[in-house]
DNA sequence: GATTTCAGATACTCTTCGGTATCCGAAGCT
DNA sequence: AGCTTCGGATACCGAAGAGTATCTGAAATC
């Protein structure tokens, strides 16, 4: 092997590389209709190169979702290490996921075609919901941590509640999506205090139900 | 005009619908990807018809749009015109929510389908928002009221609350499609009880500290 | 330095499909 | 009855685009 140069595996995965970071670009822009061609020419590659190295545009998808699911993942991960008040925690979750929208609005957009994509493809809908999974799991953790440290028994199972604050999520992410001025920051962030202080009055009213 | 035959307008009209209705039968099963000639020949005409009637592809998902959106809205009436127990009311709302979801999954999936569609398309978007607004504005003057009668003043205004509402909803949806047996029907009513919970929460300590 | 290997380029196939331009024949009008 | 209108049919276009088959030149191997 030559030093000055790179290896061929590198320089094919180096490819890899600028082939998946076109198509990030790519795809935000035309969606999952986006051309194979564009793609490549956008990374200085062409056809031949592209499926050299990966299997097809499905692939493309696949390595992409798993790409920015990992982020966020990284993201809320390292969020569950900071330390603060409860209903201060929960809106700064809020406005943390409003920013990260907000950060690249072609990505939600993109999402929401792989989910609808996912609709009509089982395999497909497999891979993404195992990454929704994990998401949700990193939620989960945070959630239990934090209520065991605070002595707050959860009248429902933290993985449940990752689920709801998912969805509710995803929801606010479609309503941004189609009326970018309606979901201002501070919603979501409000509505996560509803939806908390909630189950805290659930949680107290169990607590003093068993206790009588 | 001949009697026993239509005319020509009222023989259009029929087409149009014949159309619509093939319309929505192929795009639930093949999405926004459908293919012109396949609806038309479902319906029993071929694309001269079709483009006879709609001006373009995307005319014919704004029909369908408003076709549903228009049923769902009347759903919606017809609900704030029960009278229930205020916990039970969310509850049943919930649970015929859900309903709606499974009674035709397809329809769903058409839905995100639109929406990432109208993430691409300023016009159609609008026009999406729209109905969207309508279908709040249902939801919130049930929401209103729900609450004059029992006297509990809304924290929050009622278009906000049912602007959250909606966005949950379409959460659960999104779910629901990626991972049907998840979002099960209990679910949703759960997470509708946990929020109306925080909401009176929150109501009543307003309500406290403005007292003393 | 000859040989093999393989990343990526080129060229081509095959199909699909939205949209249009044109035509036809029956309904509607006078 | 004859002229007109127009809903719908036919035929066509042109572009696009996902894959594939094949080639090539440089790097790896010996």
């Amino acid at each position: 092997m030559s030093l000055g140069t790179l290896t061929r595996k590198q320089r094919q995965q180096r490819t890899r590389e600028l082939l998946l970071e076109a198509g990030a670009k790519v795809l935000a822009k035309h969606g999952l209709g986006a051309s194979i061609d564009e793609v490549a020419a956008r990374a200085g590659f062409t056809k031949g190169a592209f499926y050299a190295n990966f299997k097809s545009k499905e692939d493309l998808f696949l390595a992409m979702l798993d790409e920015r699911f990992g982020e966020r993942l990284e993201q809320i991960e390292r969020f569950s290490a900071t330390d603060s008040e409860v209903g201060e925690q929960v809106r700064a979750a809020g406005e943390d996921f409003a920013r990260y929208l907000a950060a690249d609005p072609e990505w939600q957009r993109l999402f929401f075609e792989l989910a609808a994509h996912a609709g009509r493809n089982r395999s497909f809908a497999e891979r993404m919901v195992a990454r929704c999974r994990e998401l949700r799991a990193g939620i989960a953790g945070l959630i239990e941590g934090r209520a065991e440290r605070l002595e707050l028994p959860l009248p429902i199972p933290s993985d449940r509640i990752a689920e709801m604050l998912f969805m509710m999520g995803n929801g606010f992410a479609l309503g941004r999506m189609l009326e970018p001025d309606l979901a201002s920051e501070d919603m979501y962030g409000q509505m996560l205090q509803v939806f908390f202080a909630g189950l805290r009055a659930i949680a107290e009213e169990q607590q003093q139900s068993a206790g009588s």
